[in-house]
DNA sequence: GTCGCGCTTTGATCTGGATCAAGGCGCAAT
DNA sequence: ATTGCGCCTTGATCCAGATCAAAGCGCGAC
């Protein structure tokens, strides 16, 4: 699709307006593919590294998209999602800085990726990557651990999808946000939301409006505060704990 | 837990009256990891390998067991489920023949397993596989490839849970079996459905009741024909796919 | 400033699937 | 043959969340 292809090359990329350069921050921001590699593997790694900048809403590729590029989130939330052909949307989920984009043995991407905040990414062919792997068998083991504990969120939010109630999923949602945030070592609270009640509300399996609601009945019962910016405080850990483990 | 205990010694497995044996057949029938492994890389591999024999119903292991144990499938169904406090259940998948259970890179399991159907499983120590995958790196890159097309169909379904109503989850269930099953080679249509209606119902996150009278309702239409011994024809497959992607 | 547009909130109503309830059917145990 | 127990089906009713509708509320463009 035409906007993969401009995130691929030089050209297309100042059509769309995205700023793309060698990435140097990337092998430092990547850290969590990286720490298995010597600093030899590390400069090879970064030789083939390119940044790209993008603005909030763009769409880096599209799902059935050829899977050749592969990204690191360096910058800003991205949001990933399968849709049916009647416009019904899911959110897989919400990629934050460090993040791995496009990990996949197929040959099209299996989902759409788009920006929710701006957003800059480091990305490099996957034919390149293929080699390193070669070479590397750590970073094999490292990629196997990414894709192993994807497939551990992926079934919690499958038990979230077909078994919570809205308010169950909400907190989960923001506990979730905290969690990962914390481990980044971003504030986990207040905790940043980024993202719209709608791309909540796809990624929940619900409706902007019944987001909004449960937001709101959770304020009212004093177990959040919503403030200004895009930020929830957690103010009762043991209730929200209590929601999203469904007791 | 007791059962996953029942599994790993010979006594216990007794006790439980699970029947275990060296396993032969074991390195044939999971060709699907060891294609990529020499036959000197097979024979190592059957040294370790243990036939382990349950009835239908068997937990096998539960969530948050130690998980120092992988098996692989070699006759009959299992399935991984979540728990919630409360007894609400969520099926994240079914495994037939060839399948593989306990990858992860986690101290414990993230999900219980059990068997649908009388069942035999090739089991052997994590221990042992992890040395393995020093030794050989294609062994890594054919569990990375699984755990990745794992982590596509878990995007799928989270489709399905989130965005897909009552008939098109049961058609895409019924079209997913049909399709794997034709890709182990058995037959895809009239298809085999050994799992009960409240398996089904806790996979798709539907009732049984909404199971059964969907079934009703696609049998009334001619979409599908219910036959004896769990099986299901799918006549109209044009429908059917159009259920299932949602058109 | 104010216009317009997109996002969010709130209210009123509707509905697909859940829940509650009652048989039916197959089959193993007695 | 009868009983009991698990399933599965079907019917009646209910309700959480969807849908429809209408304001607020920023905020950037002009």
């Amino acid at each position: 699709m035409a906007l993969a292809e401009h995130a691929c090359t030089r050209e297309s990329a100042v059509a769309a307006r995205i700023d793309i350069s060698p990435c140097n921050a990337c092998p430092v921001r990547s850290m969590s593919v990286c720490s298995a590699l010597e600093s030899d593997e590390l400069k090879r790694l970064a030789d083939i590294l390119v940044s790209v900048k993008v603005d909030a809403g763009h769409t880096l590729f599209a799902e059935g998209d050829g899977a050749d590029t592969l990204f690191n989130v360096t910058a800003g939330t991205m949001k990933l999602y399968k849709l049916l052909p009647d416009g019904r949307r899911q959110i897989t989920g919400f990629l934050l800085p460090g993040d791995f984009l496009g990990l996949s043995i197929n040959d099209t991407y299996a989902y759409s990726a788009e920006s929710v905040t701006p957003a800059t990414l480091c990305r490099f062919p996957r034919r390149r990557l293929e080699g390193l792997l070669e070479d590397y068998p750590k970073m094999q083991r490292r990629l196997f651990a990414m894709a192993s504990s994807e497939l551990a969120a992926a079934q919690d939010q499958m038990l979230l999808l077909g078994r919570k109630n809205a308010k169950e999923r909400i907190a989960s949602f923001l506990l979730m946000l905290s969690e990962r945030a914390k481990r980044r070592g971003y504030p986990d609270n207040p905790v940043h939301v980024p993202m719209s009640r709608s791309d909540i509300a796809d990624y929940l399996g619900l409706t902007t409006e019944t987001v909004s609601r449960t937001f709101t009945q959770l304020k009212t019962s004093r177990a959040i505060s919503l403030l200004e910016g895009g930020k929830v405080r957690l103010n009762d850990m043991e209730t929200l704990h209590e929601l999203a483990e469904g007791v």
